[in-house]
DNA sequence: GTCGCGCGTTAACCCGGGTTAAGAACGCGA
DNA sequence: TCGCGTTCTTAACCCGGGTTAACGCGCGAC
C-alpha cells in the first residue's frame, strides 16, 4: 500500500521512538490501510464512534472542536509523520467530539485500534512503540497547558511562530488565532503591534 | 514496604488499567520504595534531574510551575492512587521544571524510571500497564486543553466544583484560582456573582 | 492575651481581548 | 470582466479579568 519511499520514512520515524524488528515492521505495514483525502474532506467527525487513527504520510490536517454557538476551536495541526485521529476519545471508548479536516490534499496510513490492540497483545515491541507514541502526545499537551497557564496571548503567538514556522505560510490566520485561544481580530492587533517596532512579516 | 491494605488498593487500581499476573505484581512491588512527606515538603523540584515518579498512597500533592516573576501556576492536584512526578520531563530526559509539594502529610510509593524501564524491557504486561498509565495522563491533559479553549473562567470553576468536589474543602482558593488560570481576586468575584443568585457555598 | 500572617473579600482603576461593523486586497468561477 | 466569498485589517465600544490596596477574619506562636 505504501511506496518504498514512504515506507522508509515511516520506518525511520517509528524507529526513532522505539526499536522495531523486521517481524514487527511487517505486522505494522500489514495492519495499515492507505487513504487519500481531498482538501476539505474529513478523516473523522463527532458522532462517529472513534475507532481509527492514522499517521499522516503527506499533507496537513487540522483537529478542532465546534461549540454550541458554532465557534471552532483548533486543537492541533498535524503534518507528515505525525499522528492524527480522535485519540483521547478512542482511549476512552467514547464517541468522537473532534473534527479532523484535511487543509490540503493528504495521504494517510490508517489503523483500526482494535486490530492494532489485538496485535499488541502478543508483541512487546508494539506495546512499547504504542507507549512511546502516547508519551509524545502527552508531552505536547502538557506543553500546551504550560503555555495557556503562563503566557499571554502575544507570547503564545510568538512561541507559535518560533516553533512551527512552516505552518505560517500554509494556514489562514484565523485558524492560528483559534489555536492559541484568541479571536482573529485580536491576533491581527497583536501582529500590528509587532509590526510597528521593526519585526517585519 | 506497603501494608497489605495498601498493596491491595494499589493492585486494584493498576489492575483496572490492565491485567497483571502475580509474577508482574511481585516485580512492581519490589521496584517501588515507600516514602513519607510531611506537609509542605517537596517530592520534586526544578533543577533536579527528573528520574522518579510515584503513586500517591495517601495525602494530597500539588504540581505547579513558578515563573520568573514569582507567580505560581498550578498544573494538577493529585490524591490517593494517582500518579505524581515530573512525568513530561522524565519522558523528555530533561531537568524538571515543576514543583511537587505535599499539601498534607503524604505517603508515596516511588519508582526510578530507569529501573522500571529496564524491567519493562522483558515484560509485555509492564509495557502495557505503562502505556495505559500514560494514556490516562494524556486524556486528562486533553480535557484541560478543551476547557481552556472553550470555557470561560466561570465555567471552568463550575466544572472544577462539579468534577473535584472533594478538593474544595481541602485546598485554599487561591490555588484553585491558579489551577483554572485566573487570579484569586477574580475567583472571589466569580463566587460572589454565584452567591447572589441562590447557589450557596 | 496579642501580635503577626495567610487567607478571602471588596472596591477602584486599568487594559487586553471580545464584539460588531466596515472596508481593502485577493482569488476564483461564471 | 464582473461578482462573490474569504481573509485580513482597522476602528469603536464593551466587559471580564488583572492589579493594587484596604479591611476583616481565624489561627498559631509567643
Amino acid at each position: 500500500m505504501l511506496t518504498a519511499l514512504e515506507e522508509r520514512a515511516l520506518h525511520d520515524r517509528l524507529g526513532a521512538l522505539a526499536p522495531i524488528s523486521p517481524k514487527t515492521w511487517k505486522a505494522i505495514v500489514a495492519l495499515g490501510l492507505r487513504m487519500s483525502l481531498a482538501k476539505g474532506e474529513y478523516f473523522s467527525q463527532p458522532g462517529e464512534k472513534a475507532t481509527r487513527f492514522a499517521v499522516v504520510i503527506s499533507g496537513l490536517l487540522r483537529h478542532y472542536y465546534l461549540d454550541a454557538a458554532g465557534k471552532e476551536s483548533v486543537k492541533a495541526f498535524r503534518g507528515p509523520m505525525e499522528l492524527s485521529g480522535p485519540y483521547a476519545e478512542i482511549i476512552q471508548g467514547r464517541p468522537s467530539r473532534t473534527f479532523i479536516e484535511a487543509l490540503t490534499a493528504a495521504e494517510l496510513f490508517v489503523f483500526e485500534v482494535a486490530e492494532v490492540d489485538t496485535a499488541a497483545e502478543s508483541s512487546l515491541e508494539l506495546q512499547r512503540l504504542f507507549r512511546r507514541f502516547v508519551e509524545v502526545q502527552f508531552v505536547a499537551k502538557e506543553q500546551r497547558e504550560y503555555e495557556f497557564l503562563l503566557l499571554t496571548a502575544e507570547e503564545r503567538y510568538r512561541q507559535f511562530c518560533a516553533s512551527l514556522p512552516e505552518l505560517l505560510q500554509h494556514i489562514p490566520q484565523h485558524q492560528i488565532a483559534s489555536y492559541i485561544g484568541i479571536t482573529p481580530v485580536a491576533l491581527s492587533r497583536i501582529r500590528g503591534r509587532g509590526r510597528g517596532r521593526g519585526k517585519g512579516q
